[in-house]
DNA sequence: GCCATATGTTGAC
DNA sequence: TCAACCTATGGCT
């Protein structure tokens, strides 16, 4: 699943490409074709989100509701107006980047319509300009504005938005729970947006120890931790990456076979290859970037936790 | 082809 | 604390 910093991107993408554009909405699959019948013909006012949670406000007061889970994904394609835009969802590999629109890139307008649906698309939104497609999300619904509200409700503050005092509600929020600090991390109802990427390298990059409950965090080290959440996940937003480390841990850098898109990244010595975007996560038995140490993992609430026992203390 | 795995959430016990 | 759910992929055989 995409964490925040993806379903930030995709909110931009559709206000982008189709924003103030008439829809046809449809399900090619066919488990959403009364949700997708509510909206068709109507058009995108706006699109937004919160956490993980992308909503498309249409021009009759309802909302597509749509949180991608673990294997949700959208796909892209259209005339030139989809040129920058790329797919994003389920995760392929550790580290990868979203891959480009089929969109021509020539800025003509020779577009013809969106191909034949391909596999099980839940839902189809299609404009002149190009289409979307969504395949495996978990949730995918047709909701009122006032349902759209009690969506919000329940999430906690979102570091993407970052609204004066979200440090200290997110600190507030901490206060007085037991569970360790890595679990509140990925309940949203606490910080909405972060993912089981996020939550390991944000508490490497604080060097805390993941099992420290949440009550034993100070108020400052909390503050701390949310402004790196802040950062680094404003860094995913902009390369479209989870990349967490610097270049100064980088090693091998272009060394080995590697895609050309890939390739080319590294020339530019922006990006690090895809092994170097993190400190601990998905790096158990390997030695840490930092201390050397090997990096363990542990199963927590039905994920894999990963972190340094030696800096994270 | 088969199987494990994946950046997630919900609801039953 | 679990299992269920949704889909695609990479690494095996």
């Amino acid at each position: 699943m995409p964490e925040g910093h993806s379903v930030r991107r995709l909110a931009r993408q559709f206000g982008d490409v189709f924003g103030g554009r008439r829809l046809s909405v449809s399900s090619p699959q066919g488990r959403f074709s009364a949700g997708a019948a509510l909206l068709d013909g109507h058009t995108l006012l706006a699109a937004e989100a919160h956490g993980k949670h992308l909503f498309l406000h249409f021009d009759n007061a309802l909302v597509l509701h749509v949180h991608l889970g673990l294997y949700g994904a959208w796909s892209f394609g259209g005339d030139s107006t989809f040129a920058g835009s790329s797919s994003i969802g389920a995760p392929r590999r550790v580290g990868e980047q979203e891959t480009f629109a089929e969109g021509n890139d020539d800025g003509d307008a020779s577009y013809a319509g969106p191909p034949a649906p391909v596999g099980a698309v839940r839902v189809r939104l299609a404009a002149t300009n190009g289409w979307a497609d969504l395949r495996g999300a978990t949730t995918c619904e047709t909701i009122t504005l006032a349902e759209t509200d009690m969506v919000r409700a329940r999430l906690g503050p979102d570091p993407l938005v970052n609204r004066r005092g979200d440090a200290g509600r997110f600190a507030a929020n901490l206060q007085g729970r037991k569970a360790p600090v890595a679990a509140l991390l990925m309940d949203q109802k606490i910080i909405a947006g972060v993912g089981n990427v996020y939550r390991a390298e944000v508490l490497f990059r604080r060097r805390l120890d993941p099992w420290l409950p949440g009550s034993n965090l100070a108020d400052n080290e909390a503050r701390k931790l949310w402004r790196d959440v802040v950062s680094v996940m404003n860094d995913g937003v902009s390369d479209g990456r989870i990349i967490t480390t610097t270049p100064k841990y980088w090693t091998g850098n272009g060394k080995a076979a590697r895609p050309a898109a890939e390739t080319a990244a590294l020339k530019s010595g922006t990006f690090p290859a895809r092994d170097n975007a993190h400190f601990v996560y998905k790096r158990d038995g390997l030695p840490c970037r930092v201390c050397g140490t090997t990096v363990l993992a542990a199963e927590l609430v039905g994920r894999k936790l990963y972190w340094c026992p030696s800096c994270q203390t």
